[in-house]
DNA sequence: TTGTAGGCGTTATCAT
DNA sequence: ATGATAACGCCTACAA
């Protein structure tokens, strides 16, 4: 790649390199006619600074670095897709590094990150990571952090966006209840994650308000393995009065939970309403079949992005307990019609 | 973040920046002691070159730029996926960049990536280009340039990665007639795509290797919409004799042609047989209900990075026509149980 | 209005 | 074995 630098121009119009940086920059004193002809030369020879020289001068790379558990994963991907938008828009370009959820690569790539001199970074954390000194330190450091979504409550003074859940929850419990339901089962992930735990308490306090009691039976716990919502849907179904209505917590539980209801030939939502919580790409080719509640993605890479930009231009320190929480979306199954399809 | 250069170490050691450099490099002209001494102070400050100068000095910038149509997709996602893990291990970042299907955005992102100074690029073209004089203009100026999966024929001297769908599309068909079939269905894409004639030709190639003879009546053409799979399968089981087993080209088709088996209660694999092309993740979830083609995103990224990473450092034109074409998996569903369920 | 010089961090070349 | 200098591309304080 052949490139054109300032000393081109300067040499071929006789002119010394600072006056054409000053043309390039359209710096007030500088000849308008000496302007326009330095201006149309690096025109025609499709002239542009060298990002790298800036940045070495300016100490500044204009780079952020993304630390997710995997990119090949609807959600993250999305996420990335968010903080990219903004990103590129404010002149930023991104890298992008996967911990595979482990917590020695975790710090293994914020060290990379720091050694390619990011100016600030995006963190969801590994699912392995408890210890969070690595993160304290660096941004002791004055590195510009934000986390989103794997987010921990031990980062007191630092900006997490997540989405939210407790919302999601009640608003698609609510809506159950609304539309007549009673006894609504809830499919969840592990109860060690705040995650799970916003959401129950979602699932709790929408109960709580139309004054249904709380049946702890009714709520079943899975891991993110394949096939466990078939198991929990027959175990439920065989209770009596058996469940109205099902309020999913994964992509996976709505597929299995829909794929059982199914198969038994219950008419949803005549029979059993159901309702889950999935990221976008998932939900489009669930809406036919069943309700969801969509996982703002997108909207939390957007906002991370956008805080941490913040940081670093303004060069604030976040203010303590900055937790931004992102509406999550109803999606209201349009259809009503018996015995539903896939997609 | 404070950053310790070369100078800080050669004031506090008393030292000139060169022979630090030296010393940092291991150089075999400089004396053991004071190479220990550099060692030394340089490990407690946590001293890390700055890539940024190395870049400025030698003239590039160890990050290759990857043009995709969309990142939040798990084709693209799986590939870059693929791609990063060969990238980083050789040292070099990725820089992404979404057309969103647009050919104007594709040509913008080619220019920000020439500016952002990227070694290479990787590249899947956006549906909508079909004039690849950008490309060819890019590469003529000495970019190294490697196509992926969306690749084009007129790129006579360009390294292409892609699957080898002809092969998938056979061995399917293949194994369909192996185990009894006969009246083979294929629901498939928009005929105007490559990826769609060299699996159709995967298909009537193994017909005939069987002596079946080809009905176009067995093939359907299906858009990238939702709910087009029901009315196909409709259709094509009102034929007489009706098909005894179905090959889907994608996964929206294998799971809309899932769903509708599954509604008219047909035994999957006992009545009609399915199978079909997906990605890695979608067959995990569909294999315990039916047999998948799975396309080698990740294979295919983690190949095109080598590629280009080696004409990058060697230097080396394409051989003119390398098509390389990466073998898709077959995975053959584990159980025949009847009244299969999803996931 | 334009030019000169120095510096961002590093390494290669040419002294010493 | 070590140091001084220049160079990568750009910008800016200072000079003219």
């Amino acid at each position: 790649m052949d490139t054109v630098t300032i000393k081109d121009i300067a040499r071929a119009l006789n002119l010394s390199t600072s006056t054409v940086s000053r043309a390039l920059r359209g710096s007030y004193e500088i000849n308008p006619e000496t302007k326009r002809l330095v201006m149309e030369y690096a025109e025609r020879l499709n002239y542009r600074p060298n990002p790298i020289a800036l940045s070495l001068k300016e100490n500044r790379s204009r780079a952020i670095g993304v630390i997710v558990p995997q990119i090949a994963n609807y959600y993250f991907s999305q996420a990335i897709n968010g903080i990219e938008a903004i990103a590129y828009n404010r002149g930023y370009h991104v890298i992008i590094f996967q911990t595979h959820e482990s917590y020695e690569r975790e710090v293994a790539n914020m060290q990379q990150a720091v050694s390619r001199r990011v100016d600030g970074l995006l963190i969801s954390m590994s699912s392995e990571t408890s210890d969070v000194t690595h993160l304290k330190e660096l941004q002791k450091q004055g590195m510009p952090i934000v986390l989103f979504d794997r987010v921990s409550a031990e980062m007191e003074s630092t900006t997490q966006i997540v989405a939210d859940n407790f919302g999601g929850a009640f608003a698609a419990t609510s809506h159950l209840i609304q539309t007549g339901r009673r006894r609504i089962a809830h499919l969840t992930i592990p109860p060690y994650l705040s995650i799970t735990q916003e959401r129950l308490a979602g699932y709790r306090a929408a109960l709580e308000q139309y004054g249904i009691p709380y049946d702890e039976n009714l709520v079943r716990y899975g891991t993110f393995g394949p096939d466990e919502a078939g198991a929990m849907v027959d175990d439920l179904m065989a209770l009596s009065p058996r469940p109205d209505a099902f309020f999913t917590a994964s992509d996976r539980l709505a597929l299995g939970c829909l794929a059982a209801l199914q198969q038994r030939n219950l008419a949803i939502p005549e029979e059993v309403s159901l309702i889950g919580f999935t990221n976008t790409n998932v939900a489009e080719l669930l809406s036919p079949a069943m309700s969801t509640v969509v996982q703002p993605a997108q909207e939390i890479g957007q906002m991370a992005a956008e805080r941490l930009i913040e940081l670093i231009e303004r060069k604030l320190k976040a203010s303590p307990a900055d937790v931004v929480r992102i509406p999550t979306k109803m999606v209201v199954r349009a259809s009503s019609t018996r015995s539903p399809t896939l997609p």
